[in-house]
DNA sequence: AACACTATTCTTAGTAC
DNA sequence: CGTACTAAGAATAGTGT
């Protein structure tokens, strides 16, 4: 999609973060306006602020607009903290009583496909630490034969 | 994009139009997944209206004092948001590079357990879905042969 | 930061099943 | 309602300014 493949998965780097999110919000909302318009449907798309936002860099010069802000980010937060619990509950199997069987088929795969993730990286881990035993093992070896010829001249 | 290029206004057939719609949102949802996990943030698609934060229309007081408050609760709550999401992320076996096998292992066991519970949840709708079905063909059956009974008649 | 370029990858319209 | 295929076309990662 681009001169080269970039894994899916968070931009380390900040620059080319920001780069990506807003080349790609763009896109996004691009395809969000197209849907709505061809197919007649009222598609909304939230791009719920970007985690880091210059807001640190916000002046304290009008108290009464910086109330109004923060008490808007703790609502913002509040919800989405709210949401997050709750989808977390759902992600270990808890509180699946306000799901239907799509829901839970969707679930269903959703953890299935992040088992998949953790039993490869898992797997990535044991032969990285094999290789690194094995290496020791090596080099043990070759210590041992070294003291063993000084111990017998 | 595709055979032929579209125009971007209304599909008046209704078929392609619910092909279009079923086709372009995979895709829109898919790039709204990759781009929070690429850049971190909040995307989302909703197809329902903002709610307005109550917490807005409050009467202001001591503006100054409340400033700090404000800041106070987003600080906290942006603390236990960045680890929510995070293990979130694990959850979603998107993250790992921060844990070892052991943790690994664990968060395995938690995702198999989750899987379990889902399917058993799963399973249980099913069952019940399948006795009202079931209840909902005798019924009908009943209704038919009393009618037929009555045409005979 | 915001735009231009472009090789490469990704999406999708049309089609068939 | 899906799924699969394919060619046409769109999006974009990396780069330069």
């Amino acid at each position: 999609m681009g001169r080269g493949k970039i894994p899916i998965r968070r931009i380390e780097n900040p620059t080319s973060r920001q780069v990506t999110f807003s080349k790609r919000s763009n896109g996004l909302l691009k395809k969000a306006k197209e849907l709505a318009i061809l197919c007649d449907a009222e598609v909304g798309l939230v791009t719920e602020r970007y985690n880091k936002v210059k807001e640190e860099c916000r002046q304290l010069v009008n108290p009464t607009a910086d109330v109004k802000f923060w008490q808007g980010e703790a609502a913002r937060m509040r919800q989405q903290l709210q949401y997050l619990q709750q989808s977390h509950r759902q992600l270990f199997g808890e509180e699946l009583s306000g799901l239907n069987v799509k829901d839970l088929q969707k679930l269903e795969n959703q953890l299935e496909t992040s088992l998949k993730n953790v039993r490869i990286n898992k797997g990535n881990h044991i032969v990285q630490e094999n290789k690194e035993l094995q290496k020791k093992v090596t080099l043990l070896h070759q210590e041992k034969s070294d003291l063993q010829k000084k111990v017998l001249t």
